[in-house]
RNA sequence: GGGCGCGUAGCUCAGCGGGAGAGCACUGCAUUGACAUUGCAGGGGUCGCUGGUUCAAUCCCAGCCGUGCCCA
């Protein structure tokens, strides 16, 4: 016998562990079946279990498992990536508490050291995604530096290089001053800030007394000024296009330049040009041909030494705020300060570092993203690959059509080195190791020569774009990339569409010449209660294994994939969990109920074949909510799937099959008693198995527990695909008529406060044959479920005072003379009769509207008539009720 | 400034051209042999505002107001 008590923790361990020994999540096994394959976004390395992931990961189990039931061949392709920064600043934190540097230990010790980290702390975010239920193959799990993953980055990196489209650059960059590497667009967060607009009046050569005032947020990026323009069409500053300003405090001459980039509305309408530091600026000075000056160096300070230049040696060495302290302080002085304002504006920032990103000119290696992005956007165009919710397309499309060349070079250590070798006056050698740069380079060189290998890694994000493909062995033709490539859906989150999904939609299609996914679904992010992002310094994060621990992983899971409407936030409480909670206990009441009344599968059981109206019914309902659930996950719309099974397990299925099969459960009829067993198994193995994906931990306990002996775990059972022919119009409508008469009953008991233990009779006056034959056939689960002492067909002529209830056509009398108070029922039968008047009165209305009868489908109006009549009907009894009440 | 959303019951949200829904919260009753992590019943909504299209608009369109995110 089932526990009285629902206790989630012990049997998920116990499940999953019998899950992963059994091979269940693994592929092989079914050669036969039609492949369906997900690759998981691999969550960071130095990660753990956040309520985003338990989404992520939700979601695609329930993919997984669902497409498993139905006999496919599910790939859930695990792994996790390698973090470039992060995990070396992880690893590098714990050396700082030793006192060491990364520099003391040296490239090769230090990479050891993460390796080590990664043995002992790496599994920590897998084994969390097992506590969820999570069904990846796990015995696949890759990870972005293995060596299979990284022989395909140096593969993707050289063959990029020699099709012209990975190549090398100086260009501007956006620098981390903090992390000392080049980040890419992506990286940057661009934040409002109050700074300050500086208005700087330069001197004009060769007229006296004549300025030109330049407004700046960056007063101390002066120093490498190397123009300053204005536009055309300004007359406050034609006469001066084409001299010079002498640059204060340099002493520079610098040219004025006429170029669009100035905004005429904007400060003083005229800007100073630092192509070396500002990204507008860099393209002015293309347009110009200006001279580059570099006035900052990795940490952004001020230049010293031989770069130094003209910068004066007061600022050399400065740091970048305390310079512009020094030289907003000495312009002042100098009168050269015309105003200074208060300014709301953007300063970039890195995402990982917090600090502010400076645009540095650096060389780089970039992926031409341009001639990339053009066949993926092509293949959602045409619809080879179909975003959902489908308004991210535009998003989509959007970035993808202004995309930038990708920086892809980090001056990192924990990485793929890139594999470029230079020789000495700087030739470039790219090859997939040392000896094949070696050979080309003698070659080129005519005698051996020494080379020496690029420093930096690749972008993490550069592995990850071959995840789909690398992950299934390429460039190996595995017969697994054979078999599970294109894979099926993509499951992620909006935040990553751009650097992680575009990018593995380029190098999908440019290396395997297929798109590496056909559905690419978009979820949202989870949100506290109130809708405010989750966040450690806000304190409003909840973890989701301490809502496992408290409430199951299933409660957790149900509560996500419930809230999962497309294209909307999830708000998660902890109220919502506990509900959900709650409806896993009920069935796990509901199934102890079953197994105490000995209702077990029964070997051959066809829904089709049962006779008991009750059975009929649930059989159809059943039915129709495995369409329901079947056609809601196909479609992505999972809240639709998981409440579809909520509403007819707790409202349909408990609340009132298991009501109505008491009296037969109970009685002595011995066939209509097996029968009812039988399918009430059925029914219930239904809900399982219709809510395995969703609840995969309470759904294998009970059905493990629901019969001796089971073909399979519930993990591989099959999917409920049930004939809609199973539906039968007759009991549901029979069903119906019991439902709404004992609800009926019910109402007015409480509404008149009849003692809930009170045995009242009940006159069926009126009623059709069908009618009475239903109450007949109904008389025990009826009285039962309304607590009547009798039911029958009769008139009540002559009772004095009876509540009557119109159901239909027929009244349905309870003699409740002494309970009941009689102008309390006068004026509860007065209401309905407002009520029914008033909907005459509005259909009346639209009847009589010659436009409504003369171009409404002939069907609307039909329904209109038909709803009339019914009211008229009922309006009818319910007068006459109270004209008996009267008398 | 450009793009994408959202505004429906006290709260969180489904629905989305023809009869306003769910969960939670709230109120009353109930400890009847699966279940108080429960059952039964109930109150509660000019479906943001203003126009338009339509026989018919919470639903479609436009504008406005409020609000959120992404990109510049």
């Amino acid at each position: 016998m089932l526990e009285k008590t629902y206790q989630p923790k012990e049997l998920e361990e116990r499940h999953y562990k019998a899950w992963e020994d059994d091979g269940a999540m693994q592929i092989g096994s079914r050669d036969n079946a039609e492949p369906y394959t997900i690759v998981i976004p691999p969550p960071n390395v130095t990660g753990s279990l956040h309520v985003g992931h338990a989404l992520n990961n939700t979601l695609q189990d329930v993919l997984i498992r669902s497409k498993r039931m139905r006999g496919m061949d599910a790939l859930w392709q695990p792994g996790t990536d390698h973090a470039g920064i992060a995990t070396q600043m992880v690893v590098e934190r714990q050396l700082d508490a030793q006192g060491i540097s990364r520099h003391d230990l040296g490239r090769e010790d230090f990479i050891k050291k993460i390796w080590d980290w990664k043995a002992e702390s790496g599994g920590t975010i897998t084994g969390q995604l097992r506590r969820l239920g999570a069904t990846c193959d796990w015995s696949r799990e890759r990870f972005t530096m293995d060596d299979g993953l990284s022989h395909a980055v140096r593969t993707v990196f050289v063959e990029l290089h020699k099709q012209g489209l990975m190549y090398k650059d100086k260009r501007l960059v956006n620098w981390d001053p903090k992390l000392h590497t080049a980040i890419s667009d992506l990286e940057v967060e661009q934040r409002d800030v109050d700074g300050h607009l500086w208005h700087i009046k330069y001197p004009v050569e060769g007229m006296e007394g004549r300025f030109i005032t330049v407004a700046t947020t960056r007063p101390e990026t002066m120093l490498g000024d190397t123009a300053v323009a204005v536009h055309k069409d300004d007359e406050r500053y034609t006469d001066i296009i084409g001299k010079f300003a002498v640059l204060p405090l340099v002493g520079r001459r610098i040219p004025i330049v006429a170029d669009e980039h100035a905004d005429p509305e904007q400060g003083s309408g005229a800007v100073k040009i630092t192509p070396a530091h500002d990204f507008n600026d860099y393209e002015v000075g293309k347009r110009h041909d200006l001279e580059v000056i570099n006035i900052l160096d990795s940490v952004a300070h001020i230049v010293t030494g031989e770069e130094a230049g003209d910068v004066p040696a007061k600022y050399q060495g400065m740091d970048r705020y305390e310079a512009r302290k020094a030289i907003v302080a000495d312009l002042e002085e100098l009168g050269l300060m015309a105003a200074i304002e208060d300014h709301a504006h953007t300063v970039p920032y890195g995402d990982r570092s917090g600090v502010v990103i400076e645009p540095w000119l650096t060389d780089q290696w970039y992926v031409d993203a341009k001639t990339l992005a053009k066949p993926a956007i092509e293949a959602v165009e045409t619809g080879k690959t179909k975003i959902v919710p489908e308004n991210w397309t535009k998003t989509y499309y959007e970035w993808m059509r202004n995309i930038q060349p990708w920086c892809v070079s980090r001056q990192l250590w924990w990485g793929h080195q890139i594999p470029a070798w230079y020789g000495p006056d700087g030739e470039i050698f790219v090859a997939m190791d040392e000896d094949g740069a070696q050979a080309a380079a003698d070659k080129h060189y005519g005698k051996a020569t020494q080379i020496v290998r690029d420093e930096d890694v690749l972008d993490t994000w550069f592995s990850s774009a071959l995840w789909p493909f690398s992950t299934l062995g390429w460039p190996e033709k595995t017969p697994e990339l054979d078999r599970y490539y294109p894979t099926d859906a993509l499951v992620t989150g909006f935040d990553i569409l751009f650097f992680w999904v575009a990018r593995m939609m380029m190098m999908g299609i440019h290396f395997m010449g297929e798109v590496p996914f056909h559905t690419v679904y978009i979820h949202a992010l989870v949100r506290d209660e109130t809708g405010a992002k989750m966040s450690k310094s806000k304190g409003n994060v909840m973890d989701p294994l301490d809502l496992i621990d408290e409430y199951g992983a299933d409660a957790l899971r149900f509560t996500l994939m419930a809230m999962a409407a497309q294209g909307r936030d999830v708000k998660l409480s902890k109220n919502r969990i506990e509900g959900y909670r709650n409806f896993a206990t009920k069935l796990w009441n509901a199934a102890r109920f079953c197994e105490m009344n000995e209702c077990a599968p029964v070997l051959g059981f066809d829904p089709a074949t049962v006779t008991q109206t009750p059975n009929k019914w649930i059989v159809g309902e059943m039915a129709k909510l495995s369409a329901r659930v079947t056609d809601s996950i196909d479609s992505y719309r999972f809240n639709e799937a998981a409440n579809g099974i909520y509403q007819v397990a707790w409202g349909t299925f408990c609340d009132w099959y298991l009501e109505l099969i008491k009296p037969s459960l109970m009685g002595n009829d011995e066939a209509a008693k097996a029968e009812t067993r039988a399918t009430c198994s059925w029914a219930l193995d239904q809900i399982l198995l219709l809510l395995h994906p969703f609840m995969p931990y309470i759904t294998e306990e009970l059905w493990q527990h629901m019969a001796d002996k089971r073909d399979s775990m519930i993990i591989r059972a099959s999917w409920p695909e049930l004939d809609q022919g199973l539906v039968n119009p007759q009991a549901e409508a029979e069903m119906d008529w019991v439902v709404r008469l004992v609800s009926q009953i019910r109402a007015v008991r409480s509404e008149l406060n009849v003692p809930a233990g009170a045995k009242v009779p009940l006159l069926l006056d009126k009623a059709s044959d069908e009618s009475v034959r239903r109450l007949n056939a109904n008389l025990d689960q009826i009285s039962r479920m309304a607590r009547l002492s009798s039911a029958e067909a009769g008139s009540g002529e002559g009772l004095a005072g009876a509540v009557q209830i119109i159901h239909d056509e027929a009244t349905v009398v309870l003699p409740l003379a002494e309970v009941m108070d009689l102008d309390q029922e006068k004026a509860r039968l007065a209401k309905e009769v407002d009520k029914m008047t008033s909907e005459i009165e509005k259909i009346d209305k639209k009847l009589a509207n010659e436009n409504f009868t003369s171009k409404a489908p002939a069907h609307v109006i039909e329904e209109q008539h038909t709803r009339r009549a019914d009211a008229e009907a009922t309006r009818t009894n319910l007068e006459e009720a109270m004209a008996r009440l009267s008398a």
